[in-house]
DNA sequence: CACGACAATATTGTCGACAATCTAGTTGCT
DNA sequence: AGCAACTAGATTGTCGACAATATTGTCGTG
């Protein structure tokens, strides 16, 4: 693999896994000890770690990860919700059988998840409850811009998904999504994945009042 | 101002400008001369606009205008329906006595434009009209979103503003929309912004459909 | 004429070195 | 103690040069 290729995918890695806080400093001499790397390689990562909107760079300032405040998440999400719409949307029209019951699978997996208060496991299958919608609806703008989106949230998805009660809401919901769009009905799955992600809007702000509240 | 920046913004306002064909080789050293810039500077500013989705890369091959296929722009237009209808909406909610007067200005300088057959004027107006919604809304991720995606549709966008009485069908659907942005009704909005762009959709298949036939 | 092989030229990829800028620490003064 | 000025070190910005790769042109052969 080229080395700024590669050393892009493993810093795009690190950074979703939540390796750096909000702020933190990315020297670049110290990238290249890090991955093994030319600076070349590692200002190109940078350059388009910035672009996908993960870090932030200041001219002789060098790059930072990119803060996202809680008011531009609900914005990101409030996006998320109509495009999510618009792929389960496409999702009940094109779905298979065999999808359908892939859906289905997913969602009883789930309620056994909730139901042992496992949310390790819960979360795993949200993604790929999530993914699977979109592979079904096979629409590549709509889901790059999911991926992109997605990047810059980890660090709000992770405090949401610590949220108390939040699986036993999003079950039904995602129930609700799998429930349209194995109906085949595309405005069913369209307002079912818009009122899901809703909730995550709501539960947004729940967090920023707690933190507001916290001082 | 830097001259990467320069670069970037001065190339991508030609790309957007219509200056260059579909997959026409952009060559370094000729755009060094052209801006009269480095080669640092031309490089940066094509790894941007290939984060943009305006230019391609190929290790070794060098740089290209990204051609968007019709399938492509279908795509595209149905993310940005989906986003607009949320810019909609949330004009809906937010806008001000003199902003939906604003509207309605334009609206009827629309009605002008296609009744005087000044296509050019009318194109003008529609850019306005979208742009006066967005600054209502101020919604910074969705503008983002919509304005990067814009760029990638420059080509087909002049296709469209030439198909024979596209501006008759779309001032009555811009209508609608301001309609319903004044009312301040966000649902009639949403759906008024979504199917006036789906009427764009629509004029997209119209196009590859005559381009199929013309062979 | 068409095709393959090879050479020449064009172009891109990347490096090390140096210049420019910022930040942190030290010193001197009030 | 607080502040300003200065210095040293850290870091980023950018260049020219060279290596690597792709493309084009030329030549020879059938």
């Amino acid at each position: 693999m080229v080395a700024d290729a590669r050393v892009y995918e493993e810093l795009k890695a690190n950074i979703l896994r939540g390796d750096y806080s909000p702020r933190q400093r990315l020297v670049e001499a110290e990238l290249c000890e890090e991955f093994e790397a030319s600076r070349f390689a590692v200002r190109a990562a940078l350059q388009s770690l910035e672009a996908d909107g993960l870090v932030e760079r200041q001219r002789n300032r060098g790059a930072r990860i990119r803060e996202i405040s809680l008011e531009e998440a609900v914005e990101i999400t409030e996006v998320r919700m109509v495009v999510e719409g618009l792929v389960a949307r496409r999702a009940a029209e094109r779905v298979t059988d065999a999808q359908a019951a892939t859906l289905r699978e997913i969602g009883a997996a789930m309620r056994v998840a909730v139901a042992s208060g496992d949310v390790g496991a819960y979360g795993d299958l949200n993604v790929r409850l999530h993914q699977t919608v979109r592979e079904i609806a096979s629409h590549a703008k709509a889901t790059g811009i999911i991926a992109r989106l997605h990047g810059q949230m980890i660090r709000h998805q992770f405090a949401m998904s610590r949220l108390p009660g939040r699986s036993s809401v999003s079950v039904v919901q995602h129930e609700a999504i799998i429930d349209a769009i194995a109906a085949r009905d595309p405005d069913a799955a369209e307002s079912a994945m818009r009122a899901h992600i809703a909730s995550v809007i709501e539960a947004l702000r729940t967090i920023a009042e707690a933190d507001v509240r916290r001082g």
